[in-house]
DNA sequence: CCTTGTGAAAGCATTCACAGCC
DNA sequence: GGCTGTGAATGCTTTCACAAGG
């Protein structure tokens, strides 16, 4: 496959692909181009997600059980160990697999497995409590959906994920003239 | 509040904050700050979200649901028209006062109201067709959460959240020392 | 004083364009 | 011939640092 059907198929330039493949290594033929299933590989394993890493979600509502059912997480080296609630009717059950606990038993439960990464998907209030939690049974990696900015020690990394502004980015490049930075999707089919 | 404090307040730093705002005009006042109140409302306008934006979401799944019902896109120049869906018994419901409708009414209801943006919540399998139904009805702005490259034309706007990806930036900047400018280059032992 | 507003510098990312290689 | 790999050029963003101004 040539730089220039990565790009078609993945919506960046051609150009894009060959320098950003290039920092990994001369990784394609010259007049032929390069081997998907190599690059997939290699990639995979360059990003570290071969070892199924560990992830709890904290908040079982809506958006935990989306980001539960999300199929792809699972394919792209993650593995949900457990969903965490307070709601008393949601405790006990399981969504896609995934058991429902009291946030109390984090505790214990990440004291059986190291937790590489943490959801956050609670609602705004609950938060930073949440994110308590998790900093203090060691997880060091939070993902935030909630819209508040959350206060961690500086040793713990913080991805924000706010739905809204993905709304209002949108918005903003409504009137056809205006055109983004960064104007095209993502590339998701090849797995 | 001055521009140091809204730093900390958003996670940005002082420089930014003021570097920005600047595009906008002189909006502070030197030795004192700027009043944030004055400043929101100027921002809003700017972006264009003053008029609450019709806004439908396809999909009444965990991830619909989840959207319709994250308070602080009504309080962010949004409003949700209707969730449209297919399955028999989420038809006819409300979720967050949102009604949820069979998708054939799509057409009907994009007549009486121009529809600014729509959001794609559905499985992989349906995003397409989903798109290709709002475009029909004259949506030219999508936020797709469905993890596709959907093929629209140059006149449609898509932006491509994918939950996935979020995770796995997070997984890489995981041990401590991997810096984001320097990716570490590799011998290609694979391919 | 204190804080903004902003040129200049530095840093980072993308695009160009072409030599090198299959 | 065709496509990669990559320096050089371009463009964009962030940071620095300080004069200007309440």
């Amino acid at each position: 496959m040539s730089s220039e059907e990565i790009a078609e198929a993945t919506g960046v330039t051609s150009a894009q692909v060959r320098k950003d493949l290039s920092y990994l290594g001369s990784l394609g033929t010259r007049g032929v181009g390069y081997q998907v299933e190599g690059l997939h590989q290699l990639i995979m394993r360059q990003l570290g997600l071969v070892e199924n890493l560990p992830v709890v979600i904290v908040g079982a509502g809506n958006l935990g059980t989306a980001l539960a059912n999300y199929r792809g997480f699972s394919q792209r080296g993650f593995r949900f160990v457990a969903l965490y609630d307070v709601a008393e009717d949601r405790i006990g059950t399981t969504v896609a697999d995934i058991p429902v606990r009291h946030v109390d038993r984090l505790t214990q439960d990440a004291a059986q497995e190291e937790i590489a990464i943490g959801i956050i998907a609670t609602p705004a209030e609950a938060a930073q409590e949440a994110a308590d939690r998790l900093i203090d049974v060691g997880v060091r990696c939070i993902l935030n959906f909630a819209p508040v900015v959350l206060k961690v020690p500086p040793t713990v990394t913080v991805r924000q994920v706010d739905l809204a502004i993905e709304l209002q980015i949108l918005a903003y490049y409504r009137q056809g003239t205006a055109s983004p930075t960064r104007p095209t999707p993502i590339a998701e089919d090849t797995l």
